[in-house]
DNA sequence: TAAACGATGCCCT
DNA sequence: GGGCATCGTTTAC
């Protein structure tokens, strides 16, 4: 969970735009809201590493979810990337999104795959410069140091009470919602 | 083989 | 702010 803390700030490329990394949440093989608790099986194999390479799973039926894998000595574990502060390729997210505020483009996990053109076929593929989608790392991208706001995660069922989502708070218009409370009243 | 269950987003109030 | 669509994966019979 770190790792997640840390990919707040990076920024993301992949089919002509680009994002910066505003909100992620951590998930590990132990903790019963994570695919790898039920063990290796076909959908889960990619979480089991080696890191550095992208999971990427259908969500109810519709979504495609992207996750960096962070597993170390063989253990389940990724970082599941919530939202994107829109840098590049703007024009390109409202195409492939049919929307066009700003902060609709990449406000949830679902609709940043949308937007960056992110589909389930990009499963197992590299996140380093080799691979189709690039995670440049903070200083790389000369990106400044975030506000991480640390919360509890969403939209799951289990395992609620983790503290493991990281948000930045200088960014809290590209957070998707329910904001972390102490986020929430605030607007910019 | 069948059925239940989501790491969600959209549309309506 | 709340209800609902939608389908692959998992688990049970």
């Amino acid at each position: 969970m770190e790792v997640a803390r840390d990919l707040i700030g990076c920024v993301v490329r992949h089919a002509g735009s680009a994002g910066r990394i505003v909100e992620a949440e951590a998930y590990h093989e132990e903790e019963p809201a994570c695919h790898a608790f039920v063990g290796l099986t076909a959908r889960t194999k990619p979480l089991f590493g080696p890191a550095g390479f992208a999971y990427v799973y259908r969500s109810y039926g519709i979504h495609a979810l992207l996750n960096a894998v962070t597993s170390e000595d063989g253990e389940g574990a990724a970082v599941l990337i919530r939202a994107l502060e829109p840098l590049d390729g703007i024009e390109l997210m409202r195409a492939r999104r049919g929307v066009e505020r700003l902060t609709d483009l990449c406000s949830g996990p679902g609709k940043l795959t949308q937007a960056l053109d992110i589909g389930l076929s990009l499963n197992e593929t590299s996140l380093l410069a080799d691979g189709p989608i690039e995670f440049l790392p903070r200083e790389a991208a000369d990106a400044p140091v975030p506000r991480i706001v640390v919360s509890e995660r969403i939209g799951i069922t289990r395992a609620m009470e983790l503290p493991w989502r990281f948000s930045d708070a200088n960014a809290v218009r590209f957070v998707s919602s329910p904001r972390p409370p102490e986020l929430r009243a605030r607007a910019a």
